[in-house]
DNA sequence: AAGTGGTCTAGACCACGTT
DNA sequence: ACGTGGTCTAGACCACTTT
């Protein structure tokens, strides 16, 4: 096949409406986030060999590998030697590191805590509909919740969810889950955030998130507004933060 | 050559104190690396071909390519189809973008005005020895700086540089410079900002700040500190920002 | 037409982890 | 011993840019 496969495309029963034209290892790749976006391969477990991939999708290894390669770069896979590649999950702390960007003045780790202090469901506002690409009223889900860390209220968070796909949600099932958010929305909801977008800016603390952290209104706060999308590119959250900086900071690397 | 390849180092002409080791590819890398921490290739120049690289290296061509690959991907290179390879360089508006993070609320572009307000010569206290790896007491460039955007101050930068790799650097020199502050110090001084550290915290303006802002003092800013390195990991700029955001934020992106 | 990077293949061997 | 991903090679052809 060593000719027939340049500019080609991938036999039309593979190749769905996301996949097409162009460079086969795209193509691979297209339907390998397909693949994962449709639960194919749940996070934590293995994705079959890369030998296994080229017969299925009927290319070489190498142009397997080279989809591969850029899944891994973008942490939707995680490659480990001799034992084969992996459905990233937030349950390992690396990843959850990707998410959470506060990091203590001195260098001491993290032992954090998360309290929830409203679940309740509303309505999409303009702003929540533009955001998670509904409709002003469709339903959402609307968590309060406190994060501290070494006993430290440090951040409020407010969480808006697209109600039609987080159904069970309820304040008892977050508060008697322990670990991270992402790593319940994974398990619980099956979905999984890979990308997000996030808005920084300074702000004076609310009379009602001063409280929620136990300090004085006014003092400065960094407020961090984040929409979280899954693997089809589709987000799925949007979260307004308000961090107190006083004894943490928000790290970040220009790469 | 197709056996010898393997498990082998470079030749001992070449391979230098930095490159050692393991992955042939890797080497290369470090190789590359270090030409251009040489000035051996000029930002915006181009490097040779691949397979000049190749036959220079004696590996095969997708050896090189590999090495070549993983460094434009850390954007020390830029590949341009037909064209070759070059060496990137702040002068471009896309490399510039990813170390300006500021943002508009509204969807404008913003054309940005720099003015110097202070620009002088000092000794390194123990933060500013730490971060840019000198002893106290060291040369430093003090520069202060106001970033306007449409007109509006919007940034005040506190930036300090080895006063050993900034020889001539004054007041005049840099308002005699237009266009991206990082883009000056490749041209004048050799030095290729190449990846940065930042930490992030909101502050309340100080008195002295918020002159330079024309906004009241104790509004909130966003505080942002900087260590910038360039090619060997060498750190060689320390830069503390006071930014105004009202009429604009600071955007990330978790990948 | 010639030169560059971009894609694809095929096959070999290495390093790691499990059986 | 076997299967996994990791590295390296060699050669072919494609797509883009310049001459």
């Amino acid at each position: 096949m060593s000719d027939s496969a340049r500019g080609r495309n991938l036999p039309l029963g593979q190749v769905a409406s996301a996949a097409a034209f162009s460079p086969l290892y795209q193509q691979i790749k297209a339907l390998l986030v397909q693949a994962l976006d449709a639960g194919e391969w749940k996070p934590g477990e293995s994705i079959p060999s890369e030998i296994e991939l080229a017969s299925r999708f009927q290319v070489s290894q190498g142009t397997v590998r080279k989809a591969v390669d850029e899944l891994a770069a973008e942490h939707l896979l995680t490659r480990r030697q001799g034992k084969g590649t992996f459905v990233s999950t937030h349950h390992e702390p690396r990843v959850r590191f990707r998410f959470l960007r506060l990091a203590s003045n001195e260098g001491e780790p993290q032992p954090a805590e998360s309290r929830v202090l409203d679940c309740r469901r509303i309505r999409a506002n303009a702003e929540m509909a533009r955001a998670l690409e509904l409709k002003s009223g469709d339903p959402i889900v609307a968590i309060r919740r406190l994060l501290s860390f070494a006993g430290t209220p440090t951040v409020v968070d407010d969480i808006y969810l697209p109600g039609a796909l987080f159904k069970g949600l309820s304040a008892d099932l977050l508060n008697g889950y322990s670990g991270p958010l992402y790593g319940m929305f994974e398990s619980e909801f099956g979905i999984s955030m890979v990308r997000a977008e996030e808005k920084l800016r300074a702000e004076l603390a609310e009379i009602e998130i001063a409280k929620c952290l136990g300090v004085e209104p006014g003092i400065p706060l960094l407020c961090v507004e984040r929409i979280s999308y899954t693997y089809a590119n589709r987000p799925v959250e949007l979260r307004v933060g308000h961090y107190v900086t006083s004894q943490y900071y928000y790290r970040n690397s220009l790469n």
